[in-house]
DNA sequence: ATGGGCACCGAAAACGTTTTCGAAATTGCG
DNA sequence: CGCAATTTCGAAAACGTTTTCGGTGCCCAT
């Protein structure tokens, strides 16, 4: 039961520690025999190299740390599982920390992470963080960072992202080719840059196909709720305003505009076609099931990684990573809620 | 820019590193005056232990790994977020990992935790695990592992589950006192155990409440999808079986159900009560909304993490742990689809 | 015989921390 | 003042791996 180590191979065949080491990594001043006979004992006692040992003398612990802001979330689950595989297949674990939208905390889990020493950080930026000194010092000390999703265009480093703009504009595209004229569209609170991003695309679309932009068509939702969605799902109702279309900022929100329509006697798509953002699950299950904007989470995470990857390797090489933001196309999912 | 180790501090201060570390963990053999000293210099610095070092001199990397079947899942993904939230407070962090619910998966995830020498291991097993050799040979290891949701009795060793017989009891049993008197059950694939255990306590409830038990009133579906609810609604619907209530396996199954009789005109509640199992996200958004038997995803998870540390706590002290099976409580949500 | 070149191996340092054990310095006490 | 007890510290080993930098031998050519 003893443990398994290199100075136990070492002995049992009577060589050095330093040659059993090298034989296991083919080092080319170690006779084949003898690095057959040591791989053969190594196989035999199922050696395994101890990490820790590894890790401090080769100063890098093959495990990235990734912070979102929740975890419980279709969207940012995908992101996760797309990571953790990414990962995988290069032989990197991931541990993974939730800022639940706090500054405060993202900066503590960074502590957390480096205090690992983990050899790079993935982070989608909490709410209310508006001060990257906490980013910047990290990648200052040399560690990599890659933001995704929730990012901020004032750090220098990895980026990958969707194109809010234009997937906004092929939603609202789509609802203006398949008939509709007067289009509404239900936003979200101002702080996030996608809720900015989508609302022009929206605009953009209405102005690009001979429509005019009326500001009275656009609804702001206080939360990205189901019960925000059914509440300006009233608003837009009382307001009489006649609309045949709607473009909603998230598929929460466009499930509770569809049931509170549907309530009201109005026909979905007939009189009102409803798009939403994201394809999260549930958008295949309301009645009428959901046309919506595919967000596509896992292939994120699985960009995120393989830039953090890259710039890691370069850093054990030495050369220059040039940064660059990724741009993760989007597609439109046809469903029964447009025309 | 130099590293900031205790061989510096210990150096500036004209001590050496032996008298540093142990003034900074506060051993009696240390004058006041010195550990005062130490300590300001190391603050000043802000010196930060060299995680590497300490768990090879240690042997413990304050990480437990964690495999899942699917992580974009409801309910997994709550257990993730208790487990890294209860992991986070006693300074633990976690390694998340996702078996596919195939069992070479699951033995291939356990190896590279284990070659990362995490403390713990916890485990929700595979669809496909049937042979328990790999989990018995990581606790003959010594290492701690707690198995959660898809557990096996065969296996000794800390255990969370919840109580699905007595869960479902108490689902139909709500459906009987609010009525019901020819309730059906829509059960899942036969393999996992809770299948069968959720059959149980509805056939239980059933006869504990003068109703007569009637093989004709349970469905199989094949799996355990919104399609497969509909399906099995159609089927219901073709056996003309009159029944006023239904107790599904789970939250998708009870949706299919749901629509597809509300799309044959039978109105839910009034005619045919529903109520499913897990508590899902989406059965709040369905219409109306689906009672259910809450699965406490984030507990589970939190009680996970709890015996593990115990168990870690315990053999470090070299006591023995005795194992248990934690039962985590459920409870009914009724809402809409139940009268 | 002498030296250069080659193939093979090992000593030792290094990564940074923790802890045991013994030594030195100080104090207490008779 | 002498001896024992106590306080305070440091040397050194240990955790297990990797890699540099020299060695040995041995062969072959001169």
């Amino acid at each position: 039961m003893a443990k398994i180590t290199l100075s136990l191979i070492a002995e049992t065949l009577g060589i050095s520690v330093a040659t059993a080491s090298k034989a296991l990594k083919d080092y080319p001043d170690i006779s084949a025999k003898t690095k057959k006979e040591v791989k053969d004992l190594a196989a035999e006692l199922k050696y395994k190299p101890n990490s820790f040992a590894q890790s401090l003398r080769n100063q890098e612990s093959k495990i990235i740390g990734l912070i979102i802001p929740e975890i419980v979330h279709h969207f940012f689950s995908n992101i996760i599982l797309g990571v953790i595989k990414a990962a995988e297949k290069e032989g990197y674990l991931v541990i993974t920390l939730q800022s639940d939208e706090s500054y405060e905390n993202e900066k503590k889990q960074i502590e957390l992470l480096l205090d690992k020493n983990v050899d790079g950080i993935l982070i989608s930026l909490a709410e209310d963080t508006v001060n990257f000194k906490h980013i910047k010092a990290i990648i200052d000390e040399g560690i990599p960072v890659v933001l995704f999703d929730k990012i901020s265009k004032l750090i220098k480093c990895n980026q990958v992202v969707i194109d809010d703009k234009k997937a906004a504009f092929e939603a609202t595209k789509y609802l203006i080719d398949s008939g509709c004229r007067r289009i509404a569209h239900v936003r979200g609170p101002l702080k996030p840059q996608t809720t900015i991003h989508r609302f022009l695309g929206y605009k953009e679309a209405i102005e690009a196909h001979g429509l005019t932009y009326d500001k009275a068509l656009v609804f702001e939702a206080e939360h990205l709720s189901y019960e925000d969605g059914r509440k300006v799902a009233e608003e837009i109702l009382a307001s009489k305003q006649k609309i045949d279309g709607i473009f909603a900022f998230t598929d929460l929100l466009a499930t509770g505009l569809l049931v509170k329509f549907k309530e009201a006697g109005i026909k979905i798509p007939e009189e009102v076609s409803i798009i939403g953002f994201s394809n999260w699950f549930l958008s295949q299950i309301t009645s009428p099931s959901l046309s919506t904007v595919n967000q596509p989470g896992f292939e994120m995470g699985t960009e995120a990684f393989k830039l953090i990857f890259e710039e890691i390797t370069n850093n054990k090489k030495k050369v220059p990573t040039e940064f660059i933001t990724v741009e993760i196309p989007t597609n439109i999912v046809i469903r029964d809620s447009t025309r």
